[in-house]
DNA sequence: TTGTTAAAGTTAACAAAGTTAACATAAGAA
DNA sequence: TTCTTATGTTAACTTTGTTAACTTTAACAA
């Protein structure tokens, strides 16, 4: 009674897969329960995808691309080193904000296994490349010194971990953006924020 | 034939549940199992908890209380404002560290929902009130304006977030601290980075 | 002491999920 | 045409969360 080899079973589920992830999150996608949906038989799945991991690997194979190329725009319409590492975190939040399942899929324990998807890790290292290069480009002179290029490494970090730091905590609901405030300038504030400066105003 | 009221169940329970977390992270914490484990029959753990999420639930305060105790210790012990912010970020990162499926069960989506566990919401608003004043005490004053109020606050969510991004990248082994440097150095040095600073050096 | 009751166990069942095996069909190569 | 492979299907097995119904123990009132 089925059809068979109607074709595109593969996108289909993907497609599904893609709606339930942001809807309720990974926690929510059944694979009995997206083979339903997709109107195919509970076993079907199985034949394009390596189990469940294979069907999520597939979609934060497509979340990385998203989050990267979002990256990339911003990184490539800045040219102030400064300017465009603040974008770059601004980015980084607004991405998550948009899209926070796929966020928290891309870098939380529900994501597969690395090492078990080549084409996963590939993704997520280009995704990171582009940050880094972003980040440090200006940085990376060839006269550099150990120490100078250290620096480099360190504001790189610094600024990815504030903007993931902030990303999580807006997302999880713990931090709330002030209404009255474009989340990017909320961001760019929390990102100036200098720590070590005397408190004056 | 089993031994009834053996009058420490929960606790046993509870213990058995700690060590399943810390070894393998909440996913791998099957009522069924920790019921096993426990020699006790796999519907008893209903009658100490309300479900898979009522030991979590359970599981999550203790990590919330060891938390806000940890973060406690090193609030009351250093005097000077500044260096108390820098101390708790790296107390921060370091239970994370030192207790990352904690550290992700008390922020992560397996988190039992707050609203339906008063006392899982008494354990977080506990460990965040913590941080909250430790943070602020010294700019709290009564003669603050409205600006010198909102500045303090926002320093103080920008250095929570910055510490919170530290953890969840270092525990998801996408930043690795050096080997050649303690734990806590690694973290002052990138929560003392100036984003907005001039890089040199 | 006895009888009652509530707490703390138990077994047995249900539904849902991931997964695999065994079988069926369609499409395309030989 | 026939054979092979990719793609479906159904049916089973295992594990898990959960609940219902029953049993035992401890505590306590009479």
């Amino acid at each position: 009674m089925g059809k068979y080899h109607h074709g595109d079973v593969r996108n289909v589920l993907l497609q599904q897969a893609e709606n339930i992830l942001t809807e309720e999150g990974p926690s929510g996608l059944s694979l009995r329960r997206l083979a339903r949906l997709t109107g195919v038989s509970e076993a079907a799945p199985y034949r394009h995808f390596d189990g469940k991991d294979g069907i999520l690997a597939a979609v934060a194979i497509d979340a990385f691309e998203r989050f990267a190329e979002r990256l990339e725009d911003v990184a490539a319409n800045i040219k102030k080193h400064e300017e465009r590492i603040m974008a770059l975190g601004a980015a980084y939040v607004h991405f998550a904000v948009d899209f926070p399942q796929h966020f928290r899929l891309i870098f939380g324990r529900e994501r597969p296994p690395l090492d078990q998807y080549p084409e996963l890790r590939e993704a997520a290292d280009n995704a990171f490349d582009v940050l880094q290069r972003a980040v440090t480009s200006v940085d990376r002179r060839a006269d550099m010194t150990l120490n100078e290029a250290a620096t480099a490494y360190n504001r790189a970090l610094a600024a990815w971990s504030r903007a993931h730091g902030i990303a999580m905590l807006v997302i999880d609901g713990m931090i709330v953006p002030p209404a009255d405030q474009e989340l990017d300038d909320f961001v760019l504030g929390l990102l100036a924020e200098d720590l070590t400066a005397p408190d004056n105003t």
